[in-house]
DNA sequence: CTGAAAGCGCTAACAC
DNA sequence: GTGTTAGCGCTTTCAG
């Protein structure tokens, strides 16, 4: 900047005045001498220099349990992507399913500078001692939205409605008439879990179908989790059917089938949750909830940048509706 | 630190040196001192600060071309996670596979004051002007170190040893019996592509297999590709098996084929490449190359944290051996 | 062993 | 319309 300034014959003021479009004072002729100058000189503002007089730093963290989720990679492109657009850098750190490193990396984040958080929650955080995690949240030097998760603390987040999700899948299995319909659900104090349980639920009473605790198996969310529960599931041959709280489990359980040879796409309707890309390719395309990740994405980055652009702390809740997507792994039994 | 500095009733430069453990010279009560009013105070540095004063922010960029590809997200994940585990944040970008966007990435985030970048280029890279691409990867002001690519410039890259991995693939296949061989290659410039592709056509020589261009088929690695293929593929009666350069586009071809009720598991053998989970859950289950992303992830890493912290420009090439999992999408014709 | 002070590159309040 | 200058929070040189 001092070179330009030199060359320009001017002082530093009208140098980041023109660079910054703050250009109400200085002649045209000088404005465009400045900005010829730049540009020929190749200038790039020393962003640490910015950040620190502006006390900004254009760049947002985002936080997600695990990358390799392709659940979670789409949010994570079109938040990355977004964000772009808009003039900001995403720091990204994949939690690995740990409130332990979702702490530190909040805290290591927000003192390398960041503006802003998006946070997508692991499991673990909500079976945390619930004060500290209220706190942590709450007390975030800079602004914070959660997504694909609620919570009743004064911060704001983005969720599907899972529970209308969870119905639409039991009530679709009901349709063509099962009734021992197995639920894979998540850990027990992840908020997303306990909705789509209790949708499952809902929709059992609406039907007069008493709630069997033997149908109700817990998974983690990950492929392993219904690989390991497999067995159980398919050892209770009264099942005829299956809703998982996400596709990842039901791969997990396919997975374990497969390799011992039980035709488990003849036995069993099944619905997921997600609408990942390889419900399509399976020996059976999968019915599943989809989940328009997209606006959850612009959403909860919009909702983020005006927090920071405006300075204020906004709670808001959003929630969006998923829609089931029919394929061909259910039918009348 | 002005704060504890007063507290401590010592300078501002004992507060840094302290913090920094550079405590060569002050003496070991203040030493204690200072620490336990910096962690009584819970002081963060500024890391603008820090950066400004010292030249480097502890950021290092990574530009992927798809995130959503499981193959990427792997990558993605051991990235951020060893980084991290260094004090290194990792600011991410998806280049949607495209050089436009890879450029301008490349630009911006060095104007952001990364330490350096991991790019993990795109198809789209090798097919523009070349002299463009020299000056813009060798020119940069910042270490850098490619992935699963090679050049012939002078800049360090992380890739496979493609050619022998397709080697491998076609050879398998060969030792099944197969002669009639398709190839799901990538775009013609893409240097892993063409290294894929020569791996076919070596092991086609070797066995004395005439090499007919009407079994070679060119997507972009993207399932949609494979799925735009399937049709000429399938229609083809004389191919017996398929070697692709990706699962996905594997996973294109297995869709079209569900779609239209072709039993494609039954009629061809086949092998693809990267080993993603879910080729575990298909009908059945893939053949495939595997790919040790960790150790490409952690070497990449590695080598240019040493270029930064080193400060020298390191051209090193790195190349690792991939491996074949045997699964059941292969048999005797 | 210790501290004062210059400086990193930029912004913005202030004075002209 | 224009320039001077005081910071932003930290590191590091230099003088004691």
């Amino acid at each position: 900047m001092k070179d330009i300034a030199k060359e320009a014959k001017v002082s530093l003021t009208a140098v980041s005045l023109v660079l910054n479009d703050k250009d109400t004072r200085v002649s045209e002729s000088k404005k465009a001498e400045i900005k010829r100058i730049a540009k020929q000189m190749n200038y790039r503002p020393n962003s640490a220099a910015v950040s620190l007089s502006k006390n900004v730093s254009y760049n947002v963290a985002l936080i997600v349990p695990d990358i390799t989720n392709p659940f979670f990679a789409r949010i994570v492109r079109e938040i990355t992507t977004f964000l772009n657009t808009k003039g900001y850098g995403t720091l990204l750190v994949d939690s690995d399913n740990s409130y332990k490193n979702e702490k530190s990396a909040l805290q290591n984040l927000i003192s390398r500078g960041v503006d802003g958080v998006l946070l997508v929650p692991s499991n673990e955080i909500f079976s945390e001692n619930q004060t500290e995690v209220t706190k942590l949240l709450q007390n975030l030097a800079k602004p914070l939205v959660l997504l694909n998760a609620y919570t009743t603390r004064k911060v704001s987040y983005v969720n599907f409605d899972n529970v209308k999700g969870a119905e639409m899948a039991t009530q679709e299995l009901i349709n063509y008439g099962h009734r021992q319909i197995a639920f894979i659900r998540g850990e027990n104090n992840f908020v997303n879990a306990l909705e789509r349980y209790e949708g499952y639920e809902n929709v059992l009473k609406k039907n007069q179908i008493t709630l069997n605790q033997n149908l109700v198996f817990r998974g983690d969310y990950s492929m392993e989790s219904g690989y390991r529960l497999a067995p159980d599931i398919l050892k209770n041959r009264q099942i005829t059917a299956i809703v998982s709280s996400n596709d990842l489990m039901l791969f997990g359980v396919i997975k374990w089938a497969k390799e011992h040879q039980i035709p488990i796409f003849k036995r069993l309707s099944m619905i997921g949750f997600d609408n990942t890309p390889y419900t399509e390719i399976l020996e059976v395309p999968l019915t599943t909830i989809d989940q328009d990740t997209e606006k959850m994405a612009t959403d909860a980055s919009e909702l983020l940048l005006k927090m920071i652009q405006t300075k204020q702390k906004i709670v808001k809740k959003i929630i969006i509706d998923p829609i089931l997507i029919r394929r061909q792994s259910v039918w009348k039994r």
